[in-house]
DNA sequence: GTACTAACTAACTGGATAGTTAATTAATGG
DNA sequence: CCATTAATTAACTATCCAGTTAGTTAGTAC
């Protein structure tokens, strides 16, 4: 028999709607109405779990980057060269950018709001952490076998691995506009690959 | 003696102001009220010149798109070699967002919203068509001189010059966090941009 | 100088919106 | 089975906000 009340389910139904929301229309366009109803829970839940509206960003957040770092970290790196682990890092944060079009969404309106829920979070910096550790290693194993340049800063190409991507996939209606062409058809998604990779291992390679 | 009526005054004004206001706070964070306020003028005089906020929000944004554009044009590129002409490029458009912050807050606004005002102005597309023209052809003289690979789109190349910068400075107060660094001290920010050169030179010479 | 038009003002409106209140009902532990 | 706590509901509120109305006043053309 199905129970009435559920506190877990409750709360995780409002977190998937609240994404949803808060990655279609940003943090000012998006209505706690409008989550509440979509979850299908009384208004009233999202002030009962969360307290309010940017409490309530603040763990979608959270959310958000916990499942990118979880899921990159799950890749098996270690047996690969230092060259075509950056490649699996590209190749990586393309596509889940492709298939979670809400990360770059929520992030895009955190940064509209000058990072305050991000500012105030201590599990952030801490989720990212591993992330960062993770490029230095396979710096440091290119550098020892001499297949990467010794000079190349871990924070800067991470900016430019997610740089090339998340920028052509955020804009992609003033840029489909701008320049004429469907940019998220198959073909044109695969040929940015392509590119970033290129992009990138031309620039660390030694 | 000064006028006391001067619409050409009134309209920059509201322009102005409305273009710090949607910048700052995005299309949906964007009031009206504050825009008629700082901008010194009676709020009717928004809809009176513009019509509603939908509409001044798209002159705004043609407005700055016809700016850029102006001033990368203004550069002159055909004494350079193709590859000084590509890396002027990259340090015209890290300049550009550094001096004009406006500007690319202007454009994710728009990309949160789909990219819906763009898509309805005939502006906007004429307005960059040199923007691409021009690189075509440092790319072609590129070609026939030997100094550059032969298989480069110029839209990929636009797109990743635009984004390796455009990315950095969107995203500087999550980035600034996650990695805990003043990623906007004077030296960093000229870091980034030897990364940028170095990046895309790399890419694109033969 | 008079008629006309465009610039400008102030006060108003209606719907939307984040957040609250107060009560009800289901689960839980002893 | 009873008392307590946590989950849930519905109705409400105060404020905010884009847009409007109804007018006044300054330039301008003849």
């Amino acid at each position: 028999m199905k129970q009435r009340r559920n506190a877990k389910e409750t709360r995780r139904k409002i977190l998937e709607a609240a994404r949803d929301e808060f990655a279609s229309a940003g943090f000012e366009g998006a209505r706690v109405d409008r989550i509440a109803e979509s979850a299908g829970v009384n208004k009233n839940m999202l002030y009962h779990y969360f307290g309010n509206k940017d409490a309530l960003f603040s763990v979608v957040l959270d959310e958000a980057y916990r499942d990118i770092r979880q899921q990159e970290a799950a890749l098996e790196l270690d047996h690969l060269s230092p060259l075509e682990a950056i490649k699996a890092l590209v190749t990586f944060s393309w596509t889940y950018y492709l298939k979670n079009p809400e990360f770059i969404r929520l992030l895009n309106a955190e940064n509209q709001l000058q990072g305050r829920h991000v500012k105030a979070s201590a599990d952030t910096r801490q989720i990212n952490q591993t992330h960062l550790v993770r490029m230095k290693e396979i710096l440091q194993r290119g550098r020892e076998d001499g297949s990467l340049r010794d000079d190349i800063d871990p924070i800067q190409l991470n900016i430019s691995i997610a740089a090339l991507g998340f920028f052509y996939l955020i804009n992609q209606h003033t840029l489909s506009t701008v320049y004429q062409r469907d940019l998220m058809s198959n073909e044109e998604l695969d040929e940015r690959l392509r590119v970033m990779q290129d992009t990138i291992l031309c620039w660390v390679r030694r």
